[in-house]
DNA sequence: CGTGTAATTGAATGCAGTCAAACGAAGTGG
DNA sequence: CCACTTCGTTTGACTGCATTCAATTACACG
């Protein structure tokens, strides 16, 4: 709801909570049987191509997820936060990880080994019809994702990315983000050279204003009317 | 299983049916229930942005999958046949389909009212099962679609649709695929013209060979390699 | 205060897209 | 049956966006 001007929802990282559908008596189950985690910015959740050991629940912090590519460059193509969970598709599906995660920030997260979280869901089919639910619309945001990357140029992209990652991060007006140029290329899908030169534009363009490393949103119209979409 | 060598499953188009969970009774319900659509290559079965009415499921024929770009350009991102279903994931979402659907060849559906697919899933917990467990996993073959998309260049990526579209039209060795430039294009994620010029020189470097405009595989190995996976 | 990492800027290269035109196949109507 | 049209495919030439390599500057941290 930040801008009526950007089809926002269809775009945004932001994913409904599955774990609403949870009783107390769920809640205190999940409590009792669950470890906590405290990472380190950089430290890495889970790797591709191992085997799920359970459920991540994201308590404090903010998580990317990503494939690694060829050149060891990392393609991020979700970032979770505070209250999402992650781990749930490669679980359902009994596959090994088909992505990594490792924190953006200082994390603390909730690990459910497998058994917890699947004696749950055998009760609670409310819980199944979310998750059912929650996967189809992270579904459709990947296809906006993918059709985004194979449609848009460098700059277009870059515009796009800021304002998911204004979202993201939950600040207000007024207020700027911070992310490494390495991290946010990777979101980008281009270089970090090529997103400076981006960044450099817009900040001369006034659209956007750089400080401390922080990006801060100038003139929303313009940077909305700079991403070409629909 | 076509080759040791290529990671197939997990960049595959192909896609487990969730049908076998039905009983005959439900099978029987279904068929009552169900209209009988006759299609013409090239004619679209359902829009992006529409709202979705029931499911589809594939008896003949090929399907694509696509978003509509800027330009007009389609974005191609899966392929389904006949046993696969389409449609499901805006069903379960309750959203507007995300991506448009077509014709690759002449096409016979069901159309399955939402109704009674969802009194079928509130009775059928396999069933539901199956579908969050199809989903997870067809969530894993998109992120390695877009990784694809994101990391490799035209040539690698063409190599690879040409394995993938080998796979998908389930020809024997000796046998040929024929796709549409136009329709390969779009599914490489590039244009026309570059990939007439990758079909080009894989057919100088006998990869491939192309009769009656269709693609034949004659050097797997080879073609495997210019993939440069994993 | 020095050292390593991140960010920025410059220069050069090349991959792939666009535009334009030729060619081939298939279908239409006179 | 042939001229005509239309559509799909192919090839050529040109352009430009974005990557890469290289060098410099800014910054964080011990």
């Amino acid at each position: 709801m930040i801008n009526t001007l950007f089809p926002y929802k269809r775009y945004s990282f932001i994913n409904d909570s599955v774990l609403e559908s949870l009783s107390e008596e769920e809640i205190k189950y999940i409590e009792e049987n669950t470890t906590v985690l405290k990472l380190k910015k950089g430290q890495v959740i889970f790797h591709e191509d191992t085997t799920p050991m359970g459920l991540y629940m994201i308590k404090e912090g903010k998580v990317k997820k990503y494939a690694m590519g060829l050149d060891g460059k990392e393609h991020i193509f979700y970032l979770a936060k505070e209250g999402e969970i992650i781990g749930h598709h490669e679980l359902m599906s009994k596959e090994p990880y088909s992505s990594s995660s490792a924190c953006l920030t200082d994390v603390v997260v909730n690990l459910i080994p497998k058994q917890v979280f699947f004696t749950i869901l055998k009760n609670n089919h409310d819980m199944k019809d979310k998750l059912l639910k929650s996967v189809a619309h992270e579904f459709g945001v990947f296809i906006s994702n993918s059709r985004i990357l194979a449609q848009h140029n460098v700059r277009e992209r870059s515009a796009i990315s800021i304002i998911k990652l204004k979202e993201f991060f939950g600040v207000g007006i007024d207020e700027g983000f911070r992310i490494s140029r390495k991290d946010h290329s990777n979101i980008v899908g281009t270089s970090v050279e090529s997103l400076v030169r981006v960044l450099h534009d817009f900040k001369e363009e006034g659209v956007i204003n750089i400080m401390e490393n922080s990006i801060f949103i100038t003139n929303m119209q313009k940077l909305v009317k700079i991403c070409n979409l629909i």
